[in-house]
RNA sequence: GGCGGCGUAGCUCAGUGGUAGAGCAGGGGAAUCAUAAUCCCUUGGUCGGUGGUUCAAAUCCGCCCGCCGCUACCA
């Protein structure tokens, strides 16, 4: 039976270019998008950009251009990133469009109908650049004499009036709900920040601006800009057709899981829920949050010129690697080290050798003694079990977002691929016992098979290369074509490298 | 200040009571089917420090040190 697996990536918020931080959780994302394809299940994925605020409107003053011809160069830069790293999106959403502004004012007005909202005005300390309110005493003083917050951003005082959402009404309901669901936020740190988060108390939520235009509008009251945060999160809603409940995509909500970096957090865990509830709407059932990359040791920022470009990393490396260099390299949910020698190192020993140089030396020999073509089944080995064993093992571990620990079980099979076929010696048995020789070479089919299938969705391009290299038909390629046994005779084409080792050029 | 995470081989990390592990890096050997790839063996750690519980502690408890995150407060 087929089961629904709606998951979405942040929008991205479009007041720079897209980098290695966004490439990392939106393949993330994708990797579980095309596992769960490959298990049969129906799969929503969704990604997109968050376009409002105030500080997307000073960007494109700043660019000299109207917010909606900036914010259509910046998504299409966004689109072109998904498109270059091989994001499987089913959907891309922009917050500036017609239907999300639609789906926006119609949770707007089920809040008002269920008095979550109540008007009132705001005073205080705002920073542009967090998007967000600080009080007075979480201030510091620059020497210029301007007062910045903790996160080093400038505020400014602002007064005005504002809609607040009742946010201190749901501190018991949240707390009661962490308990309920405890996989919601995940992993453990980020869920016990939260939980101590929302124990210390909640205070209602500004969530309206009349400082500024470029937001959607509050029904009826149009002086007023709906809070970014509050526009951002409903997106999710927005992509399966809210508020229509005949909508084709309706039944993916509740969403599975929501991919977001760790200082988004608070408004995944904290707001979105309390707002869902207010509304009388499921909860999504999980939030995972994932680290950050640092660049060979250093924090990527803008002032010291290290921010990559995961295009460029493309362009040199190729996609497929550094797919599996982020997955491989560092557990989810932990911060973790860029370095351009850990990715030839990975590339070279993992990919090239241990992977590309087995099938390579496996199809060599069938090409030259079994006429190029697929033997008869062997009788079974602990190879073949481990390799048989390898969907469930993925599986399990994808589960919890473990990827680097789904891709070790991985190659744990490999390496003992490349045990047996030393200690097998089908290059010597040619002489000696040419019908075992075609045993062994069997059960590194198999074993290559299973292996190619369930890295598809780490590296899809590579995998098709090394599946069609195997003769496996474009349509027996999913997790449950691994239960039928490929037929003897069928054809192999003749070989080639699926993953070159990458030598640094020298001068 | 409170809460939480982390501190294990040169590097990245696994290991939650019972003779210290993996991958990479380093050293030696084998093989030559293969992308000079692979395989086998191997060097290497007083498991941050300290005190305690236990027949037995990397693993449990106390204190301390260091790094990180969330949060609070400020005389």
């Amino acid at each position: 039976m087929t089961a629904n697996f709606y998951i979405t990536t942040p929008i991205y918020y479009v007041n720079g270019a897209p980098h290695i931080g966004h490439a990392y959780t939106s393949i993330a994302a994708d990797v579980l998008a095309r596992w769960h394809r490959l298990a049969g299940d129906s799969v929503f994925f969704l990604t997109g950009t968050d376009e409002h605020g105030q500080k997307v409107e000073r960007a494109a003053q700043e660019a000299g251009l109207d917010p909606q011809a900036f914010t259509d160069r910046i998504a299409a830069d966004f689109r072109d990133m998904a498109a270059r790293m091989g994001i499987s999106n089913d959907d891309f959403i922009r917050t500036t469009e017609p239907r999300h502004k639609h789906a926006c004012a119609a949770l707007w007005q089920r809040l008002v109908a269920a008095d979550a909202i109540y008007l009132d005005h705001y005073e205080g300390w705002y920073a542009l650049r967090d998007e967000a309110f600080y009080g007075e005493d979480e201030l510091t003083t620059r020497a210029d004499g301007v007062r910045i917050a903790p996160s080093g951003a400038p505020v400014e005082w602002v007064r005005e009036p504002s809609y607040f959402f009742r946010l201190s009404a749901w501190q018991d309901k949240l707390l009661a709900f962490y308990d309920e669901h405890p996989d919601f936020i995940a992993p453990t740190a980020r869920r016990n920040e939260v939980l101590s988060f929302v124990r210390a108390g909640l205070a209602d939520l500004s969530i309206s601006r009349t400082s500024f235009r470029w937001g959607i509008p509050v029904p009826g009251d149009p002086a007023h800009v709906m809070y970014v945060w509050l526009d951002a999160l409903v997106n999710y809603l927005t992509a399966i057709g809210y508020p229509d409940t005949d909508a084709a995509r309706a039944s993916f909500w509740p969403a599975d899981l929501h991919v977001v970096g760790k200082e988004i957090v608070r408004f995944h865990a904290v707001f979105w829920p309390a707002f869902l509830m207010a509304a009388g709407i499921a909860p999504p059932r999980r939030v995972y949050s994932h680290g950050w990359w640092t660049v060979e040791g250093e924090k990527m920022s803008k002032s010291v010129g290290n921010v990559i470009d995961p295009r460029a990393l493309v362009d040199e490396f190729g996609l497929d690697a550094v797919r599996f260099f982020l997955l491989r390299e560092v557990p989810f949910g932990q911060d973790g080290d860029f370095s351009r020698r850990a990715l030839i190192s990975r590339l070279n020993n993992e990919l090239a050798n241990d992977l590309g140089n087995l099938a390579q030396r496996v199809l060599t020999l069938l090409q030259r003694n079994c006429a190029g073509e697929w033997p008869a089944p062997a009788a079974t080995t602990p190879l073949a079990e481990a390799a048989a064993a390898l969907p469930g093992a993925v599986r399990a571990r994808l589960d919890r977002l473990a990827f680097h620990e789904a891709l070790e079980e991985v190659w744990r099979v490999i390496r003992a691929a490349n045990a047996y076929i030393d200690h097998q010696a089908p290059w010597a048995l040619r002489k000696t016992d040419p019908a075992r020789m075609a045993e062994v070479l069997r059960v590194l089919l198999d074993t290559l098979r299973s292996v190619a299938v369930v890295l598809q969705p780490v590296m899809p391009g590579s995998m098709t290369a090394m599946l069609d290299q195997l003769g496996v038909p474009a349509q027996a390629r999913d997790l449950a074509a691994l239960d039928t046994a490929m037929a003897a005779g069928t054809p192999l084409p003749s070989p080639s490298g699926v993953f070159p080792r990458f030598v640094e050029a020298v001068g």
